[in-house]
DNA sequence: ATATTTGTACGAAACTTATCGTAGATAAAT
DNA sequence: ATTTATCTACGATAAGTTTCGTACAAATAT
């Protein structure tokens, strides 16, 4: 079985992954066009960023015509849950609920929100019996 | 007002940092002690980190004798809600309430700690109105 | 007294990240 | 048919990280 490579993404990267989870397969062009909406990066800063994932195997890409179409090779919750482990045992010793309360107490959340999180506990609760 | 450095211990330095919360202040010598339990790392190497470090103000120290004693000088609780911060930003596009239902999802919790989280909720939600 | 251990400081190598310029090919516009 | 725009590929730079080796001072052990 081969051993997993273990592709953590840059911050920089996940930027580009994000844009790829929420436009789904796109050329460099939207890719860059995406960015810019929040800060300022040359085209070929984009391109050779995602050349790179694409040698690292973060994203597939296809021709069409000659330009390159880029999708995300990882999922978006694999890819969260992959940080959220690194973060968690680096930094919060590993517990979950020292974390959950961190981030419920720093950020605010609407009143909906708050009863989805519930919710799920409610449900965590049961399977727990 | 001094703008404040954006100073974001790396991956290294969080190790260390992490040492310095658990131990208290500390000389080289223990500091490289405990990251050797954990990876192999040559003393220079631990000395160089904390001499970087102090020179970035993560740390400060003091002497005793002709060894310095490092003190973490960002505390932990400041130190996870930064990385939080830009874990939130970086990978669940800001949503506080996405990110608390992957880690409940997939990391398992005491009923315990879920209570205390129910708790939390309930206190927020009060504050709300 | 001399050798060994324990400490700091400094420099430098090997990597990784992020950024962009330039070159050259192909397509589109004039 | 030329010029202009749009692509990819490649190389290079600058900055940051991680890792040690070497040098040298001070304390300790023999």
């Amino acid at each position: 079985m081969m051993a997993e490579k273990k592709n953590k993404p840059t911050e920089a990267e996940l930027n580009i992954l994000t844009i790829l989870w929420e436009q789904g397969p796109s050329s460099v062009r939207i890719v860059n066009a995406e960015l810019n909406k929040m800060r300022s990066v040359g085209y070929t800063t984009t391109l050779k960023q995602l050349q790179i994932m694409h040698e690292k195997g973060l994203v597939s890409r296809v021709n069409d015509g000659r330009t390159h179409i880029y999708t995300a090779e990882r999922g978006k919750e694999e890819t969260q849950k992959q940080l959220l482990d690194r973060l968690l045992d680096a930094a919060f010793g590993g517990s979950a609920s020292k974390l959950v309360m961190q981030v419920l107490g720093n950020h605010k959340s609407s009143r909906k929100e708050l009863e989805e999180i519930k919710k799920l506990i409610q449900k965590l609760e049961e399977d727990h019996s």
